[in-house]
RNA sequence: GCCGGCGUAGCUCAGUAGGUAGAGCAUCUGAUUUGUAAUCAGAGGGUCGCAGGUUCAAUUCCUGUCGCCGGCUCCA
């Protein structure tokens, strides 16, 4: 054994260090702040807690706070033990399941009779900061499989106990948190709990052991933690923020939409103003459509049950479809997809290769019997409209659709003002299970056409393994909305089942009959849930070109009702949507509902204003505009109108 | 579908240790004629989600059911 360990820093500097050493001592000596800030060390390039002592010549960084999303899954993981540690204190006999640190934040699955209120989880986080003050150690510890896995037989930890047999080596590691805690964990940790600043426990709710529904049902306890109370109190205003933007408060508050207990759960109403945002997404879409070389179709909402016998979906996709309706010629269903109904009308007749590539876009409307604890709002609905279509077309005329889809998809995200967005292409497993229908060269075929497509429109990709449908390969493109959130959004999928299972043909060139390619794609997705994202995006002030009402007209008093009156007839003929408030209050009132409608424009008209044909403009954001003239107002909007401009 | 929570006026919510309910906003009526985020007064409005059960009596307690919320699961 060696007097000393050279370890070798980042900055490629070098220090010998006695054997017994850790990277915590390396972090004193070079500086007490950095010692105090570290979290955790990465030693030849694996992350180890601070006080793991050194084993042989390495490689040493400190990771602090400052470290990034390593760092921080570290300290959010200790902190998730420092949650079972609490709980077992609180409350004994509780069985431990598993507890990781997740996007934003960690969570324990705890298995116990009772379940936790929601004052228990203001217990269990004062005994966390209680635990956290006596800065108790977090110990790693060797143990020997089968003697590990008695100890934990012992306390009657079941679950860790299946979680050893299928994972642990023959020496594994656990965590020690004082004297009673310890968990069956890789690790690394924060050397002590109290390095953990600024945590709060959220909420609590069901989930089964390993995700499976045939396990038992775990008590799962969520929380977050951040370095500092500072970043802690900016994620929960986020959280505030989003719950202030939730589209089914804003769906109601601006009278856009409901959902009517009488006629089912996730079923969609659109109310008037609801439906007219609306209206704007599909002219727009349908337009676009028609622009961009698609034919549009309409197509009926049920058919026999045969057509999803040929289709396959009665097949695989049965559970999500509502159930039969018998009449007196046979059993008819509601439609989930409208890709047979494409399909029929490709069919319906003799395609050559001149007519290729055939591209039939329809925004239709389909049922799926989703199950009824996944409803949520706009986003997760029963019945949604999606803006699909389906593209038949050559083997050489992959590459030139697909790249025309995810152009078309990168200008509907710019459209509706979103900037950040993403790809994934799934991909399949090269074969390996079975599972994917296709040949290798078709796979092949496609998988790089959706490469070359993502490189020449310019789209990040992410290449996502054996994560494809099982009939051909796919790329979603996701966004971010403004608060980072991302949603998933449109789609471009290949697929070779359905023109198998329907004999799909084009004669070729060489007058032999061919199987064509086919390609699905959504980019709405769902107009609902597009409509959802949109509402969350901008909180309920939509802009201009989408807004519900674009400007409202306000009399100060009875007796400018009359010029507002022309003001409002100049604007309807103008094209725009007014409205006129003519109710004899003040005009501070009106401007407050007005402003709570967040209707863009608002244009206040009174002496000065009559007299001289102008309008006291306010805008929502911007406030008190000073009086134009209403010719030029007339122009301003039509410029932001037309503009589809993001913000007026 | 599963676990937990919730369901009172159009909306947001209070309340009843079991004796059939109240506020603010909204609505209606009247007064007010108003200059950039709430004028005043009066009135109407509820089978306390629905169905059973216990009870002299249920909105309140129990059971079931429907719906909503937070998750899980699913997302051909």
């Amino acid at each position: 054994m060696s007097s000393s360990y050279t370890i070798t820093l980042p900055d490629g500097s070098q220090k010998q260090v006695p054997p017994g050493s850790s990277p915590l001592d390396v972090a004193r000596a070079i500086g007490s702040r950095l010692a105090d800030d570290a979290v955790v060390a990465r030693v030849n390039g694996e992350l180890w807690d601070l006080t793991r002592q050194f084993e042989d010549d390495s490689k040493l960084e400190i990771l602090t706070s400052r470290s990034g999303d390593e760092a921080l899954k570290v300290y959010r993981h200790s902190t998730a033990h420092l949650l079972a540690a609490a709980v077992l204190e609180l409350y004994p006999g509780t069985k431990l399941g598993i507890g990781p640190a997740i996007e934003s934040g960690f969570y324990y699955d705890f298995e116990r009779e009772t379940p936790f209120s929601t004052e228990d989880l203001e217990a269990i986080e004062k005994r966390m900061h209680a635990i956290r003050d006596r800065d108790v150690p977090y110990q790693r510890v060797l143990v020997e499989k089968q003697e590990g896995l008695k100890h934990y037989q012992e306390l009657g930890e079941s679950m860790k106990c299946e979680l050893i047999s299928e994972k642990a080596s023959d020496i594994f590691t656990e965590y020690t948190l004082g004297e009673q805690f310890i968990d069956f964990c890789l690790g690394p940790h924060v050397p002590s709990t109290k390095r953990l600043k600024a945590f709060k426990l959220l909420s609590v709710s069901g989930a089964y052991f390993k995700g499976d529904q045939k396990r038992q049902q775990l008590q799962r306890i969520y929380g977050t933690a951040f370095f500092s109370q500072k970043e802690l109190e900016e994620y929960l205003h986020r959280l505030e923020e989003a719950k202030r933007r939730d589209h089914r408060l804003l769906g109601k508050q601006l009278d856009l939409l409901s959902i009517q207990e009488l006629a089912g759960p996730g079923l969609i109403f659109f109310h008037p103003k609801g439906a007219l945002v609306r209206k704007q997404l599909e002219d727009w879409m349908r337009e676009q459509y028609l622009a961009r070389g698609y034919s549009l179709v309409n197509t009926p909402h049920v058919a026999r049950e045969s057509l999803w016998s040929v289709s396959g979906h009665l097949e695989n996709y049965k559970e999500s479809m509502f159930s039969g309706m018998e009449l007196d010629d046979g059993v008819y269903r509601l439609k989930p997809m409208n890709c047979p109904m494409h399909i029929l009308i490709y069919k319906d007749s003799p395609r050559s290769y001149r007519d290729l590539p055939v591209r039939l876009g329809e925004l239709g409307n389909v049922y799926r019997y989703e199950r009824s604890g996944t409803l949520h709002g706009l986003f997760r609905v029963r019945g949604f409209t999606q803006d699909d279509a389906h593209i038949f077309c050559t083997p050489e005329q992959i590459e030139d659709e697909i790249t025309a889809c995810l152009q078309f998809a990168v200008d509907t995200l710019k459209t509706y003002g979103f900037d950040r967005y993403k790809a994934e292409l799934s991909t399949w497993d090269g074969g390996v299970s079975g599972k994917y229908l296709g040949s290798a060269d078709q796979w092949k075929l496609a998988e790089d056409a959706l490469h070359r497509a993502t490189e020449r429109v310019g789209l990040e990709v992410k290449v996502v393994p054996d994560e494809a449908a099982f009939y051909g390969p796919k790329i979603d493109v996701k966004l971010l909305d403004c608060l980072d959130r991302s949603w998933q959004l449109s789609t471009v999928q290949f697929d070779w089942n359905l023109p198998q299972r329907f004999e799909l043909e084009y004669v070729g060139q060489d007058g032999e009959k061919h199987r064509p390619m086919m390609v699905h794609r959504a980019l709405y997705g769902s107009v609902e849930r597009f409509f959802g994202i949109l509402l969350e995006h901008y909180a309920g002030a939509f802009p201009v070109w989408l807004a519900p009402v674009q400007a409202i007209v306000l009399p100060i008093a009875d007796r400018h009702l009359e010029y507002a009156k022309t003001v409002v007839a100049r604007l309807e003929a103008e094209g725009f949507r007014v409205e006129l408030d003519a109710r004899s209050e003040k005009v501070n009132f009106k401007i407050r509902e007005a402003q709570l409608q967040k209707i863009p424009y608002m244009l206040v008209v009174g002496d000065r204003e009559a007299e001289l044909g102008k309008v006291g403009v306010r805008n929502r954001k911007h406030a008190d505009q000073g009086a134009q003239n209403l010719d030029e107002f007339v122009a301003t909007l039509k410029t932001l109108i037309e503009a589809k401009a993001v913000s007026e």
